[in-house]
DNA sequence: GGTTTGATCAACCATATGGTTGATCAAGAG
DNA sequence: CTCTTGATCAACCATATGGTTGATCAAACC
């Protein structure tokens, strides 16, 4: 293990840029060569070389060799870490919320009065409200 | 919809930086002031507040008003949109995966010659190589 | 009204990032 | 050996980012 928060930010960060967003999701339909990458977009070469690097940093694709050809192959196994992470608080929300449904629920019955459980603050929010 | 893309490029952004993770692993929890936000760190409030305006243009967090407090609550639709981003990719890697195993599996009974399916570059990739 | 508390705005600074062009390297092809 | 192809390295530039300090705003307290 490299320092999992170090390596979660450098996947971030690699993901935070649609061109390399874009390049994943090239390389999910199989192999390329940094050529065949750099191709729909309007960059260097030398710009594509960088955002692979960036890419295989992050441990997102990995590089092999066929003559004077590099093949860029992603690496999925990463996007099991970022899911975990994203999981884990999602998780941790949902739980609050069953709590927080639960408690209103008993006060139905009895009370009438607005209270917060879990901080001195207001935690309402209405689930399902997209832009 | 405000452009997918762009929206998606924020959040990966806002999440690259493990001060503004550890915000968010702390806001799974229940809503927080800046002021209790910033306690954990060795940071200005103003820096704090910057990272919370990141995260609210993000739209993983919004923030309502309390007196002179603004509590920060954790809005967790985000996490919807990048597992769905991520699961897209890890979903089509998946089956490239499969397709090539059935090759392989046909290729067993009759031939023994290396072919890739694909492209005309080497994918073969073992699964399972943690750090 | 004046002061404390909670938070933001504004200006500034150092470093990181994404892009460029030019030079270089490595492996086939002629 | 020389030339072409595929890709990287190096230096440079503009902008973005994360941090700072000082000023300001807004609501509550006295």
């Amino acid at each position: 293990m490299v320092d999992q928060e170090a390596r979660l930010s450098r996947i971030f960060s690699a993901l935070a840029d649609p061109t390399r967003r874009d390049m994943v999701a090239r390389l999910a339909a199989g192999d390329a060569t940094v050529n065949e990458l750099a191709a729909p977009y309007d960059v260097s070469l030398q710009a594509v070389s960088k955002h692979l690097k960036v890419l295989e940093s992050a441990g997102l694709v990995t590089r092999s060799r066929d003559a004077q050809r590099r093949p860029v192959h992603l690496d999925a196994e990463v996007f099991d870490l970022m899911t975990k992470w994203i999981e884990r608080y999602q998780r941790q929300v949902e739980e609050r919320f069953s709590r927080l449904d639960a408690l209103l629920e008993r006060m139905q019955d009895s009370d009438g009065s607005a209270v917060d459980p879990e901080s001195g603050i207001n935690n309402d929010t209405r689930r399902g409200a997209s832009s």
